[in-house]
DNA sequence: CATGAATGAGGTTTCATTCAT
DNA sequence: GATGAATGAAACCTCATTCAT
């Protein structure tokens, strides 16, 4: 699943400004839903990297004129900056949305991992382009982020949330150890580090020659393990 | 400690090919020390990235004129290349000998955790910035390795030996279970993706606000406690 | 007194088209208006320039879309040319007035400069931006103008005139010595000339610096001293 | 004269650093004259207009490549301030030095103005032009110099002094009445500005409809005849 | 060998003009 | 008639690379 699908479904979710109003002249122009469009179609290319992207491809990933962008956004960096919002909200709503079924917590917890296994495949290496442009936007010193990782935290505040609500229900169920809750932010950022630094070497390494889904495995028992009761 | 300073150190320790090869002429061993050298200077510069770098940053990194540059490598994706393979390998050689007096493979594994701690603390945001770039490199479709994989994976493999050698190491002395020898390169890749993982995260959060050994010594405790008898 | 203003004033004293020409078609008179009223807003848009100046803040300054402005004119281009050519029209027109009741030559000559000092004070540099785009376009090889000086020197004719025809007029009254008949032309040039230079310097000096009045005075008392019997 | 030609002639007068240092290496490169030379060649180009003049022209203008622009000027902006400042300067120093020899206060006034005819000469519109752009640049918000006014002061002091100048040495000579040295600023601001106004005139007017000459030669005869005893 | 001056391709951004409604 | 969304040509500026010395 590309980016641009991935996002095409989450769009298609979305209930859009024109089915709300009825038909309206071709002339009308949902200005926010435009915006969104064209910061989603922006994502596959700054995979590569936020200066090797360049306007001309977004334009062209976008199906409009070089021009029109302008319309819409001040610069590079606006399109860049919103495109990481919107992602990182509709990304999040999504997983969200996906658990929200589901009420056994190691289930819930399986499902989550599955979820982002889907995300960082690596046939998926653009989820992992984009990280990467976000990471070297804030650690560089001259990067977009660099003094605002107060954004960057809070962007990622909602994937931490997901795995320490589930860890909690699940103590609250009986089914965990409750003394983790003690740790339990800890916890939840060391499995999403280890999804994150597996997720990325899943994309580096040569195709084929790595099982993302068996280490992932390994790693989830072992640590079930130790916080079932 | 910062890149060049780490990199001053690492190469006045490694023995100079100019000891080696002490039969060839000393214009061609100079040659070679100074392209190690220029590239080594490189990466500061290359850690904010491949495309921000420019060849007049790094040759005033490296002391000498820009013109210079060509007289060593032909392009800047070769100075590039150059620098990484340098900086791993040296890398990989220096955690290595600070490991090869420690016995006990606990203590063997707490020194490598540190080492890659020192490595990756956030006041050292640089080598999150080269390995940011590697990846980048790696992940786009145009980048430098892209179609060059198997060059990123044999270069971690010193950093996936170095565990699975002290698994090995305590298994045979009896500290670690033997059961673990069947899945000891998944381990070593998980303990190193959490790593990665983790250490990125600690460079991504606002400073003062992640602390990074907490969550690195409850993840290796929880580890230990798994393999261990 | 903003340019705006002045020429809401200058165009609410002249006598629209619409009355002259009563028996048009409403719709036809307003379409006239309506492209005066668009010229002459644009004027302080222009004053910064013609290559400044630009579409949207004509059309903004006129309180009409940008679309609309294409209705009413070919080009940006034919904005300005009409709006010149109106506003020398009404200036010029609307000093005739002021002058028209003034039977004193002297008085007359005196209240040309004052109106001109009006126009020209520093702190209404929108004349001078005007006059500035106006020569721009008349110096340039690739200005509007550059070929088309002969009607740069008719705008200009009417200020001419009411000089001259002041100068005449205190001639056959006595006022003025006979003999500056035959140097008319010439003395009204250097006249204007002299207030275009002093008032494009009054509005280049740092604010308060320049008393342009004492100037003026100077100059005409000895200009006044020179033809006067 | 062409402004190309009347700085061929400047720039050949001062003595270049190479005719100092003797032959040197084609490789040095006298970057301050290099620097002037660049700015001198952007004049008949900025002559048209800031916004007009564009980074082609100007390096087709220097005989250079677009991009080596840059390696001497960080802006456009720096050009256009650059070229004004050394333009005004070497004027002035001009203008001096015709007038060094000159012992006749009436004459030296008449070689004043002779000289600033061969510069405002109808053929000459570029230094006009040149004139209209540091106009545009000081009046308009945006411009360079609206903020910068001082600096567009101190530049033109030189001209008023040269003829106040002229003005206390006609005094001292008894050629001057001693009653103007009162009023000597107003009057030579007033003879600068007004050979502004005319030049500026002579420039928009079409060509062969305006006598320049003629002219100023009226205006200078009735201020002579007024200050001199 | 070492250098830095020179360059043009290519990047981001602006804006006059068109056109569908 | 009125509008503003859309656009591509053209502007300024950067930078990897070349080359003369």
């Amino acid at each position: 699943m590309t980016l641009r699908q991935s996002f095409t479904i989450i769009t298609e979710q979305s209930v859009s400004l024109k089915d709300i109003k009825g038909y309206m002249s071709p002339k009308f122009v949902d200005r926010d839903q435009k915006k969104t469009d064209i910061a989603l179609a922006s994502l596959p290319v700054f995979s590569k990297g936020f200066e090797t992207a360049n306007i001309d491809q977004i334009a062209k990933a976008a199906g409009i004129g070089k021009g029109t962008i302008y319309e819409y956004f001040d610069s590079k960096q606006e399109i860049f900056q919103t495109a990481v919002e919107v992602w990182i909200d509709q990304s999040t709503k999504t997983i969200r949305n996906l658990l929200s079924d589901i009420d056994n917590p190691v289930e819930a917890l399986k499902q989550f991992v599955e979820t982002a296994t889907s995300m960082f495949n690596p046939n998926n290496s653009e989820v992992l382009g984009i990280f990467n442009t976000i990471q070297q936007q804030t650690l560089s010193e001259t990067g977009i982020y660099y003094n605002d990782r107060y954004k960057i935290r809070d962007m990622c505040t909602g994937g931490l949330t997901i795995i320490t609500d589930i860890l909690l229900d699940g103590i609250s169920k009986g089914t965990f150890k409750p003394e983790i809750a003690r740790d339990i932010d800890i916890i939840a950022r060391n499995m999403l580090s280890y999804l994150d630094g597996i997720g990325l070497w899943s994309g580096l390494m040569p195709k084929g020659e790595f099982d993302y889904t068996t280490h992932v495995n390994h790693f989830f028992n072992l640590y079930l393990e130790m916080i079932t009761i």
